[in-house]
DNA sequence: CATCTGTACTAGATGTGTTAATACAGTTAT
DNA sequence: ATAACTGTATTAACACATCTAGTACAGATG
């Protein structure tokens, strides 16, 4: 279900965190489902509950999660999403079509790529 | 010339290697200028020239500066950014685009916001 | 009641980031 | 050639974040 990497210097519940993201943003963990359990959770992946619990909390300052004291961690829906999350994505795709830019791809390129994205939602 | 944030637990070369790299690909630094030199810099910003140093070697490493022993280090053009980097741009934007479509953001809307980028470059 | 859930806290090991001081080799200008 | 600049390398030390480990408590569930 999620993969990590223990060379790569990022941190592990960061790892946790983007992994979960990914998984919900995809609906693969469709909004309302439980969350794996912390303890489970860090059973498989042998790592200590306390960086899952600490992966948990990012999420839920996100939004992407809530929590039910005693019955667990859930996705939450897009509409939930903290608005500093767009704003944060939005930043960073600017910075990123700039330097895209400055590397020589045509918005045209850009562009195909989004249209390609349209495809797959079908 | 360039701002850091000793707070926001970001690296502080990591600051100085994304600053000098928006510079460049802003064309504040003309490619093949030179960048200041390890010691300049180190003291105007007040902090360690080995940090400093850090910073160079991994713009080096991505493609956007190159060194001549003696004489000092230099922007580099377009082209001689490395294809990870190329890479690695593609592979957050999709993302990002991903995460922003499951946020309900409208294609038309990304594409706006390259067309704006458009008109500004000109 | 037993067992699951999240949460909180302390303590310690480890690694990264940063500073500091020093040194060496190549370039440039006087 | 000499002085002053350039990048580069090395070592030591400290601060801090990450991660682990162990323990504990409160609410929900069967």
């Amino acid at each position: 279900m999620l993969q990590l990497n223990f060379r790569d210097g990022r941190p592990i519940y960061e790892q946790v965190r983007d992994g979960l993201r990914k998984l919900i943003i995809t609906g693969v963990i469709p909004a309302g489902d439980k969350l794996p359990s912390v303890r489970s959770l860090s059973g498989s992946l042998a790592i200590n509950p306390n960086t899952i619990q600490r992966a948990y909390e990012a999420l839920e300052q996100e939004g992407y999660a809530y929590t039910v004291a005693g019955k667990g961690s859930f996705a939450a829906l897009p509409s939930d999403v903290r608005e500093d999350r767009r704003r944060e994505l939005f930043f960073k795709l600017d910075a990123i079509v700039q330097e895209l830019a400055f590397l020589g791809v045509k918005p045209d390129e850009l562009a195909a790529r989004f249209a390609r994205r349209e495809e797959e939602e079908q």
